[in-house]
DNA sequence: ATAACAGTTGAACAACTATTCAACTGTAAA
DNA sequence: TTTACAGTTGAATAGTTGTTCAACTGTTAT
């Protein structure tokens, strides 16, 4: 009955700071939110409607007409981007406009279009 | 046989700026490798492996030991951060270091991070 | 050579996800 | 009160993805 020593460690035949490291690193609570927040914009139908709508304020059937989808499948995607607080919308008459509901939804992309753009 | 239009512009009851915007966006190309780049980030695996790189040069064995999953499962997901050039590799010896190879990583996580502390 | 360690890889499987279809709600006009 | 339009929702399905397992490569020590 040994206690349990990690064979890098052990062997010490490098780093091996992972406990100092470990007692650093945030919950795994945040790691699944912090996820589940880069799955929304791991999607390019989610992405081409929040660019569509960086440009200003959109009804449903503008969104299918420009992004060529049925309603359904913007409806859904439509509803994934609220379940993340990244649109907000307002009732006209018939029509549901959406608007982004979050100033980070511009840089966020941005940066990640700006890291694709220099491994090209 | 007529011609096809769309019914919100047809009626013009709303903003209808459809086309305008469409010839704006982005190719579709381009909309597909950034929701890639974004699914690298969708995983908690891969969030906590780079969050440990961003700390320093780590071998397999570490993130094994620091993250709790089979060598195998990090294998995978190192392969997958590879593939997106988020990380790069040395071989020591026996074993392989990674460590971050791109400076948008920190930037793109704080950015989500973000978003998420301020809708909490 | 052989054994042991560090890491990778492909196949298989379970879990998840995006789209479609059909049925539904809500609003406005006839 | 119908009818039509705008949008939502749940079920079904096909495609994708993360992990495990087993077999593999490469390096070092015996």
């Amino acid at each position: 009955m040994v206690e349990y020593v990690p064979v890098c460690e052990a062997e010490e035949h490098h780093t091996s700071a992972t406990k100092a490291i470990a007692s650093t690193l945030p919950s795994d609570h945040f790691f699944m939110d912090l996820a589940d927040c880069f799955k929304v914009f791991g999607d390019p139908t989610r992405l081409k409607i929040l660019l569509a709508l960086d440009q200003g304020e959109l009804c449903v059937c503008d969104l299918v007409d420009l992004i060529g989808m049925t309603k359904s499948a913007i409806s859904h995607q439509l509803s994934s981007l609220r379940a993340a607080r990244l649109v907000k919308y307002r009732r006209e008459g018939k029509n549901v406009f959406y608007s982004l509901d979050d100033d980070h939804v511009h840089r966020i992309i941005a940066c990640a279009a700006q890291h694709l753009n220099e491994n090209k």
